[in-house]
Formats: C-alpha cells, sequence, structure tokens
DNA sequence: TTAAAAATATGATATTTGTCATGTTTTATT
DNA sequence: AATAAAACATGACAAATATCATATTTTTAA
C-alpha cells in the first residue's frame, strides 16, 4: 500500500502540517479505497469517525431536502479533505458525500489523528483556516442562492468548473455532470436547468459534444442575468 | 470599567476557555463599545483585527449583493462572538454587522488573544467547534434558499427568532425587525414579506402590535407550504 | 445486438415571485 | 402639533420558474 510520506496530495490540505512522525503513524493506520462514480462515501445522518483524504477523483456534499431533492452544497475535488467535522465533536455527517467521479479516498480514523489535532498547533490552526474559508465559501453561496437568478447562478457554476476542477486538452469542463446534477447544483428544476443550457448553446455561450460541455465564450457568461 | 473576569456572556463563547490569566490579560485590553440601532460594528471589506464579545443586543451579519440587495446570512445574539475569522489569517471581513437593537460590545484585539489560540489547545478546540456549527447552520441555509418557497422560509424565519431570540411576557417576538430585514433574511422582495405577512395575519398564523410579531398558530407556520 | 431504462429535450401551462405604481399609516423632526 | 420622511400595504401586471406531458436520444444491461 501506497505511503503517505510520498503522497502528494497531502501538501493540498491541513495534513501537509503533520510532523514526519506524525504522518508515518497516520500512513500506517489509514485505509485507502476506491469509490465508483456513484457510489456514496458517506450518508448523510451516518456517524463517520475519522476523515477521508480524496486522493484522486470528485465527489459531491448534498443534502436531501423535504421536497425529495437533493441540494448539492459543494464539490470536494482531489487534495481535499472531507469530513473534517467528524473530528470536532460527536456530530454525525450533515452532508451526504456521493462520488460524480471513480474516485480513490484514504480514511484516516478520528482516534488515530484526534490527538494530534490536540497537539499539533500548526496543524489545528490550519484546520481552522480551511473552515474559517470553508465558511467564508459559504456564506457567499447563501447570497448568490437568495439573490441571483438561476441563469446566473448556472453560469456561475459553469465558471466555477472552469476554473477549479480544470478542462481537457480540447478545452472541455474535466467533469461531465448530468444536468440533473447541474439543477441540484444549482437549485432548480431539472427540465428548468436542461432550457438553460440549451439557450446558452444556441447563444453561443457553451458547446457540447455528448455529456461534456465547453465554455466558448467566457465574457458573455459573466455577463448573464 | 466591567471586568470579563465577572461577565456571564463570556459563558456563552469561546471564551469560556481561557485560563484566569489569559483572562485577565483580556480584560485590561478589551475596549467596551455601546452601539446605537442601525450603527455598524464593521462592514464588508474592512479589516477587523480582533473579535468583539456581544454583551448584549442584536446585530445582523449582512453581503451586498450585485442587485444591491443585502442579503442577511445571520443573526448574532448575546453572548456570541464577531469576526472570528479575523483571528485567522489576514482576511478581512466577508460581511458587514449591523446592529438591529441597541447592543454593547467588547472588542478584543487580535494581537492579545491570537497567542492564546495557539497555546491554549481548549480555546482552539472550542473555537473550532464553534466554526463547525456555524458551517452546519450556513450548509443548511443554502439547502433551504435553494430548495424551499419564499412563504416557508419566511415561516421558518419567524419560527427560529422566536425559538432563538425568544419572546416578552406577552408572546411578542423580542427582536422587531422591519419588513425590509425580514425580507433580506429571506432573501425577497420587500413586498412580497410585506404580502406573506399580512397573509400570515389574515389566516391567523401570526398577530401583530405595530412592528411586533406574535406568533398565534406555531403548528401550522410549521405546515406552510 | 437489442430491448429497456435513463437522460435529454421541448412545448404548454400553472404558479410563484418581482416590479412598478399608488395610497395609507407610522415614526421622526422641527 | 405640524410636517416630512420612512415604513407599510395592496393592486395590477410582468417575468421567472415549476410542473406536466410527451418525444427523442443516449446509456445500460440482458
Amino acid at each position: 500500500m501506497s505511503k503517505c510520506e510520498q503522497c502528494i496530495v497531502r501538501q493540498f490540505n491541513s495534513l501537509k502540517s503533520l510532523t514526519h512522525q506524525e504522518i508515518h503513524r497516520i500512513s500506517n493506520c489509514k485505509v485507502s479505497r476506491i469509490v465508483k462514480r456513484g457510489e456514496s462515501i458517506f450518508e448523510e445522518g451516518e456517524t463517520i469517525n475519522g476523515v477521508f483524504c480524496v486522493k484522486d477523483g470528485i465527489c459531491k456534499l448534498s443534502k436531501l431536502s423535504a421536497n425529495g431533492k437533493d441540494q448539492i452544497v459543494k464539490l470536494v475535488a482531489k487534495g481535499e479533505l472531507l469530513g473534517q467535522r467528524s473530528l470536532i465533536g460527536e456530530e454525525s455527517a450533515n452532508l451526504s458525500a456521493i462520488a460524480l467521479s471513480d474516485m480513490e479516498v484514504c480514511f484516516i480514523p478520528k482516534s488515530e489523528i484526534i490527538g494530534d489535532l490536540q497537539k499539533n498547533t500548526n496543524f489545528s490552526m490550519d484546520l481552522l483556516k480551511e473552515m474559517a474559508q470553508d465558511l467564508k465559501e459559504s456564506d457567499n453561496v447563501i447570497v448568490d442562492m437568495a439573490q441571483k437568478s438561476v441563469k446566473q447562478r448556472l453560469a456561475e457554476t459553469l465558471l466555477y468548473m472552469n476554473n477549479h476542477i480544470g478542462i481537457t486538452e480540447d478545452g472541455y469542463i474535466k467533469l461531465s455532470l448530468s444536468r440533473e446534477d447541474y439543477a441540484n447544483l444549482v437549485g432548480t428544476a431539472t427540465e428548468s436547468a436542461i432550457r438553460i443550457l440549451s439557450q446558452f448553446k444556441r447563444d453561443g455561450l457553451i458547446s457540447t459534444s455528448g455529456k461534456q460541455i465547453k465554455i466558448e465564450d467566457l465574457n458573455a457568461l459573466k455577463r448573464v442575468e
């Protein structure tokens, strides 16, 4: 099994602040797991008792709303941690994590890392920093959800994916989402998402090839109202 | 000037985890400030360089959206801290804090407390816990914003205030908000908020006396769709 | 490979929500 | 107490979005 010591992914999250010793211990107890597209890593309400380090792939964090629709709150990509909140207090997961591509994740049991959180100030400060950033982003999403039109939100989602998920050599957004997932990210009906994407296509803002989407006119997308 | 050592309010936030010595030092450098209803404590984009402990009163944390409307992200009441994020990294405030009632807040400079955050694990763990809780709540707000109707959101806001802000002896919600603030909490037009509150009144879910609102039928409010 | 299932697409229509206009009531100020 | 300003209220209408129906395309699985 591969070792955390050599894992580049660690550099992108707060695990980078662990000492050599700590990383070595973690490396020996972590459990690597392959998750296929569509499979769940954990579900809302579940007690997860540890964090997942995303070694490869992308997943969605979502929550089932009363009307039966899944709202995607956040996308989590390679290099990020999942389930940090489980390290703090005894809370169960507030969101479900479901793979949007094939993934490899490493599970680190809470019991093995909780001590480091208490002892290693760099680590806890780093985690604090990450949570502060998450909080800021969540607050911004609240404002967008409340104040922007569905069309704007969808345009911004496409721009977000272009920037944060990245594009292939031929310009397509690396992650192909279903129209339903786009709707669940934006908080609208699937038909509405489909309609707006069709319109973006007609207007030359994007082009598609099967499920893949390519942004053709970045500035026009930014100007969408 | 009053001392932090005797301040009950401290028990309700992470400052409770400071040692006697630490609290004593904080007490000597903190600056108490009276803020009148409508006045701002800090503004979006400002560098605040410290935390505010709310000794009395309630304020809103809001953000100006592109269309010129203020979106209220959170209400912060007596006992809570404001601006925790300023302690972490060098970031400026993401939200504005404006008093909704007359307030008393104590400002603690970052320079005086940042060391405690590094040295006192109980304190940093506590802050971590608070941020985790905030994050969870923000995520839940995202889901509500995206999936619930304006009417539902307004009903829930009334229930939230009833539970968290409390009521007077005669049953009215302690904090009187303008219809515009209700609209900005829910993310809707002021006229829409007014209309829905009028309807709630007509239907006997609430009653009003001037600006004050009393919940008359709690269960019906919970059932609003 | 082919049938079934799921995803995408689009029209028609209903519902929700926003905007503008205007009037009334409440609050603040002199 | 009189006046101005702000907040509240409501109608009329427009725009955004959801829902339902149905057709087509793509994917999945036997």
